[in-house]
DNA sequence: GGGAGTTGGTGA
DNA sequence: CACCAACTCCCG
């Protein structure tokens, strides 16, 4: 008889012990008896026979994590300090059932794929490096051509017999990308994302399995498919804050755990952007592809006023209505950051031990710095130009369209953003409608700035920048430029566009957005010593529903904390309320933590995680 | 996750 | 005291 410990996927089961009459391989998938009922659960070890009577494995499947999954399994239970139970689904929608996989009808044998962009000179020489490199950075132009190089890189792979894995953020709203894969790989590509229907997702992974399925395209999810022979990884926008998994847990980020299984297995791994992370910058080998198609001329315009429909804008937005073309309105908003900003020249404040936007509190008149909770007393007037302070009033998407609709009363406008785009059709619709010219404003959100073709839009506006710069956040820089260079680029992709930027800081943009790689430079500057690169960050997350108990939690947890100061190296950055101080009616307070290595930082995470207290390594979201 | 067992509030 | 909902315990 063999005994083993059974972990039950995606449920709060303690590990439990099980016996069978055959040996079952670790990390194969069983049904097991869990009060009296079948239940899904993997095999994590082998045991000694225990003292206590133990019941039989129900039925093994016939399911068995393969060397790279049990590779992530164990990385993720241990780097974002998360139970096998937690991070067990991710390898198994479980939507699918746990045995869908009928033994494969035909295996399907590699049919070379000929067809391959042709290659420019500089994009050759792109290619040549990331040949070289076994993990690198393409840091390349918007329309430097990174998609070709892509492309080809993964033809090779599959060629060798390789399977390939292209990840995107937020796939569902790229269509056009699929096509593209498409024309080059036929039936060989496979797209997979967190909105693909069960019934496709199990036809997907029976042609991963007959091997008829050689590249997908995907989610950051994509990542935990099981892939055999995967010999590249492309992580394309590696910036993209979407890789991060910070809604649910385990909070995972698909771009580095990609960069931790180039480092583990013989698979090629590619970052691409146009305006890299610095902590990928910095970390990898790059090759700079610089913009070598038509440099589409574009007009920057500064509109120094607060957030609205400024006079700037009504001309601007009037020159592309008479001239028939169409605007793209970008309205970022960022829920639940009050700040101040000067009435005459925008500054806004920031905290001085921290870098970051600090919050105004309005009942207690007074602003505080998220992360360390640094305080000081509203100014009577601004530090730079004297004038007075007030709080930077917010704007909407609706609110902003019915403004337009006024004062353009013969525009169509149409809203784009998380309400109105629920789903791929409607996405499809959205975009369809704003190219056949059935839209002349487009208003939206983020959304606005992922790689969709407008064809004849000749404005792009950004509102409200100076939020985006002063949010508390140490990547408020990083994230804003990227913003507003992707933005800029849906004006004009052909002939002449204008960008209208509204913001005071446009000294910081006339200097960064054609200079990418200056701004990596000054960025530098900024970070280091306080932030990654150059420095960790762990932030511990406490809610509850009753605040008092949440308060003590904190307390508790910062006592737990102060007393590993003696074995360990870190710094308390700071603790208290969160930004968004109740969520799903739980109160929330969070601690930020600091350190050189990830190490010190895994132990307290290690040694505070629990039933109240989320724990985010390396997080992107300080919401 | 979910069934069983426990607690605690409410109302006649 | 009967009833029910909310909470907590625990599964091998």
């Amino acid at each position: 008889m063999f005994y083993y410990k059974v972990a039950f996927s995606g449920l709060n089961v303690a590990i439990l012990t099980y016996q069978s009459e055959v040996k079952i391989s670790l990390f194969n998938a069983v049904l097991a008896p869990l009060k009296g009922k079948d239940t899904l659960g993997y095999i994590v070890n082998e045991c000694e026979k225990p003292s206590f009577k133990t019941l039989n494995v129900t039925k093994i499947l016939p399911l068995c994590l393969n060397k790279i999954q049990t590779e992530l399994l164990n990385f993720i239970a241990y780097y974002y300090t998360s139970p096998f139970n937690a991070v067990l689904p991710l390898f198994l929608p479980k939507e699918l059932g746990f045995y869908e996989s009928k033994n494969a009808s035909k295996i399907f044998t590699n049919k070379p794929f000929l067809n391959a962009p042709n290659l420019s000179q500089n994009q050759k020489k792109a290619f040549d490096f990331l040949n070289e490199n076994k993990t690198a950075l393409l840091f390349g132009d918007t329309g430097s051509g990174k998609s070709e190089i892509y492309i080809s890189m993964i033809k090779d792979a599959l060629n060798m017999g390789k399977q390939a894995l292209f990840l995107m953020p937020e796939i569902s709203l790229t269509p056009q990308m699929q096509s593209r894969l498409e024309r080059y790989f036929g039936e060989s590509v496979a797209v997979w994302h967190s909105k693909i229907t069960p019934k496709n997702k199990a036809e997907i992974l029976k042609n991963i399995k007959n091997k008829s399925v050689k590249l997908i395209a995907g989610a950051r999810s994509a990542l935990f498919l099981p892939l055999d022979d995967l010999g590249l990884i492309v992580v394309d926008e590696e910036h993209d804050d979407s890789y991060k998994n910070s809604a649910s847990k385990p909070h995972y980020n698909a771009r580095d755990l990609a960069l931790f299984l180039g480092a583990k297995f013989n698979i090629k791994v590619i970052l691409g952007s146009a305006t890299p992370s610095l902590t990928t910058f910095h970390k990898l080998q790059n090759f700079r592809l610089k913009g070598t198609f038509f440099k589409s001329e574009k007009t920057y315009i500064f509109d120094k006023s607060e957030v609205g429909l400024s006079q700037i804008l009504k001309d601007e937005i009037s020159k592309t209505l008479s001239a028939k073309k169409q605007a793209v309105i970008c309205l970022p908003t960022r829920a639940n950051f009050r700040h101040l900003a000067c009435v005459q020249c925008g500054e806004r404040i920031k905290c001085p031990f921290c870098s970051v936007g600090m919050s105004f509190y309005k009942k207690e008149q007074v602003l505080k710095c998220q992360y360390c909770e640094f305080k000081m007393a509203v100014p009577s007037s601004c530090g730079r130009c004297g004038s007075d302070m007030i709080e930077a009033k917010k704007l909407g998407t609706s609110e902003l369209v019915e403004i337009l609709e006024r004062e353009f009363a013969n525009a169509r406008v149409a809203k784009f953003d998380r309400d109105e785009i629920t789903t791929q059709n409607r996405l499809k619709k959205a975009l369809n409608a704003f190219n056949k010219g059935e839209i002349d404003l487009l208003v939206g959100t983020q959304m606005l700035s992922k790689g969709h073709d407008y064809h004849n839009v000749d404005l792009a506006v950004i509102m409200g920048v100076d939020e985006l710069l002063a949010y508390p956040d140490f990547r408020a820089r990083e994230r804003t430029l990227s913003l507003v260079k992707q933005v800029a680029g849906r004006a004009g992709r052909k002939g002449q566009g204008r960008v209208v930027l509204q913001t005071f800081e446009d000294d910081f943009f006339r200097r960064f957005l054609d200079d990418y790689d200056g701004f990596l430079a000054d960025e530098v500057g900024f970070r280091d010593p306080l932030y990654p690169p150059f420095a960790r960050l762990l932030r511990l997350v406490i809610s509850h529903k009753n605040e008092r108990e949440a308060s003590r939690i904190l307390n508790e947890c910062v006592a737990k904390i102060e007393h590993l100061r003696l074995d360990l190296e870190f710094e308390i950055i700071g603790y208290g309320k969160c930004g968004i101080e109740i969520l799903a009616s739980k109160y929330r307070y969070e601690v930020l933590l600091r350190a050189s290595s990830h190490k010190p930082l895994v132990a307290i995470a290690k040694a505070c995680v629990g039933e109240f207290i989320d724990v985010d390594i390396d997080p992107v979201a300080f919401l």
